[in-house]
DNA sequence: TAAATTTGCTAAAACGATTTAGTAATGTAT
DNA sequence: ATACATTACTAAATCGTTTTAGCAAATTTA
């Protein structure tokens, strides 16, 4: 059986008082309701010597505030999300809120499950990387004018508050920073997705390519649930029938991961003799050899930015205008990247 | 305004019955409860029409149940954290449960605090890697028939359930593995921690080392925050004052990467010539030059066995005997451990 | 046909807080 | 002396469920 946890009552019952006396006083309305120095100071000491901490459910059901906010991603496991997922947590926890993680998987109808679970637990906000078609999900939120913003990707043609990042220019300067190093036929391995990052950096590579007069050479791999090896035999096939290619930019972490196995297991030496760079850096991409070239996204930036708007949502109950947040990424030039002889 | 959302109530109303009859409905107690077929058909037919999903607030409110695990890690950033939150949030989402995670930085001051936080929100039950010294705190959780599992990591003093993997053998095997290879003075980094999980594997690496006749050559960095380069000097004096080392094994993911850095920057060349072993694996490393061997531990029975666990501890209201798991890790054998010439 | 049982339903308490709308007693202004 | 304000406090409603206890009508049993 579990011990009964002290409640208002409890403490009102031991001081013969009422429990309203005892919540103004907890609620630092003391001086306001008039209660007597003296009766709050005897309140103030009894509940710190009993302990009492107030039950947040009965708090959440009255007030309807949570104070738990959702940070809903593709999936936590990847590090580039349980990255943002720790800087976000911190900045919660600074403002009293807790924050539940969900992983998503880019799929629409999770998403659509997750969103009405949380909204049934009335969750204070959403901070939510959307899967490809969750438009109307997302609008219903604001309509019921519930705290959300879209984060690392969004939807043009929805009036949001979101958080991103330059991607198209990022895989600009990504590419011309290859062309600066001499690479010609520069491949672009991404998913094949219709989602804003992913077209944004797709865009960025063929302005690029077009404007230095380049030839497209792109591989648009399915988007899959199985993370580890994803797109194997298809990278493989197409470096074997593109040999002209002399430098690869990879649109994500997870497909750089599978670019790298493939070069190095089929194509002895390839890595040393392309430009290679890719989207989301990791700690070993420094001491890799050959050290990996990498678009890294402004982490730190992101939750801040995120947590500051979701906060301000959060505290006006009045309208307030969208915030369309664009960070920039910074190209972290290492030796994968460099035209090496 | 946000839009006021039905409640039983307002179903209840609706249909001119009272709330009980929607409740019991609704609970699947209408048979029990002598509700006639049709009114529960009436009943079930309007919830799905008005698309009603019950308050879970006031039901935990009124249950005691949140239906809410906590999984507290060190930190939800570090890729092995990651790895098992995701796995944990998809087996206790099966199950019907959410999830928080949270991070303690292996402090115990935040572990505490975070304990108690979610008490008052009444989270049904505790993942936890537990920092150094909070063993009082597990135990008034346990007094309070909490139900509590402890992760990573243990307390030998303390009657637990628990899920650890077999650290001293792991680390006894790597240590086998580069004497097998013709290594000879292996050195150990560590963190100076007394902890059980770091403990055991200090326990592993001597005995190996006693067992060959080798001699300890070891550096025990103190616990520090900022997990970006971790001992970076101390790990260069190390190797510097100690030229005969020819193994290095790595107590923990995150000194490998300082590691990694260290050799490769200040020790050119040195990564080809030693053995270098690591715990926990990381998908770069099977691509890494030299391919990095490590100790892999096995995440989804980890995940797995920890949700058994807590799962029963959820049902029972009656006190069970603790379960205290160990499970193997794997040595997965790349080229970094080999001798190679 | 009376008693007992079953059927079909509901009123109201409870979970633990917050908050509105009071009351009684005292103090102040006119 | 009367009206008005202020002080110090509280009763009761409320949030949205679950659950206990119970009632009236219909049905079965004796």
């Amino acid at each position: 059986m579990r011990k009964k946890r002290v409640s208002i009552k409890d403490i009102a019952a031991d001081l013969n008082i009422s429990v309203t006396t005892v919540s103004f006083v907890l609620n630092g309305k003391a001086e306001e309701k008039h209660i007597s120095k003296q009766l709050t100071k005897k309140v103030l000491e009894y509940v710190e010597k009993v302990n009492y901490k107030p039950n947040q459910i009965a708090q959440s059901l009255r007030t309807g505030e949570s104070k738990i906010l959702v940070f809903m991603v593709e999936d936590i496991a990847n590090s580039f999300f349980a990255k943002l997922a720790r800087l976000i947590e911190d900045l919660a926890y600074k403002k009293g809120y807790k924050v539940l993680f969900c992983s998503n998987d880019n799929d629409d109808n999770k998403s659509k499950e997750l969103i009405h679970l949380f909204k049934n637990r009335q969750v204070d906000g959403f901070i939510i990387v959307p899967s490809p078609k969750i438009q109307n999900t997302i609008t219903n939120l604001i309509e019921e004018r519930i705290p959300v913003l879209l984060f690392d990707r969004y939807y043009p043609e929805l009036d949001t508050n979101y958080v991103v990042t330059n991607n198209a220019e990022s895989t600009q300067k990504a590419i011309e920073h290859l062309v600066d190093n001499g690479f010609k036929n520069i491949a672009y391995i991404t998913l094949d997705t219709h989602q804003s990052q992913m077209e944004d950096r797709l865009n960025g590579y063929l302005e690029a390519i077009s404007k230095y007069g380049l030839q497209e050479i792109s591989l648009r791999l399915p988007f899959s649930k199985t993370i580890s090896n994803q797109g194997d035999k298809e990278m493989k096939t197409f470096l074997e029938s593109n040999p002209e290619i002399d430098a690869i930019l990879f649109a994500t972490n997870y497909l750089t991961e599978t670019g790298l196995e493939v070069i190095k297991r089929d194509f002895p030496g390839l890595i040393d003799r392309i430009g290679f760079i890719t989207f989301d850096d990791s700690h070993l991409f420094k001491t890799y050899s050959p050290s990996i070239t990498a678009v890294a996204q402004p982490t730190a930036k992101m939750a801040q930015e995120a947590m500051d708007i979701i906060l301000k949502l959060l505290k006006s109950d009045t309208e307030i205008p969208n915030r369309k947040v664009i960070l920039e990424s910074s190209l972290i030039i290492r030796d994968s990247s460099k035209r090496r002889f």
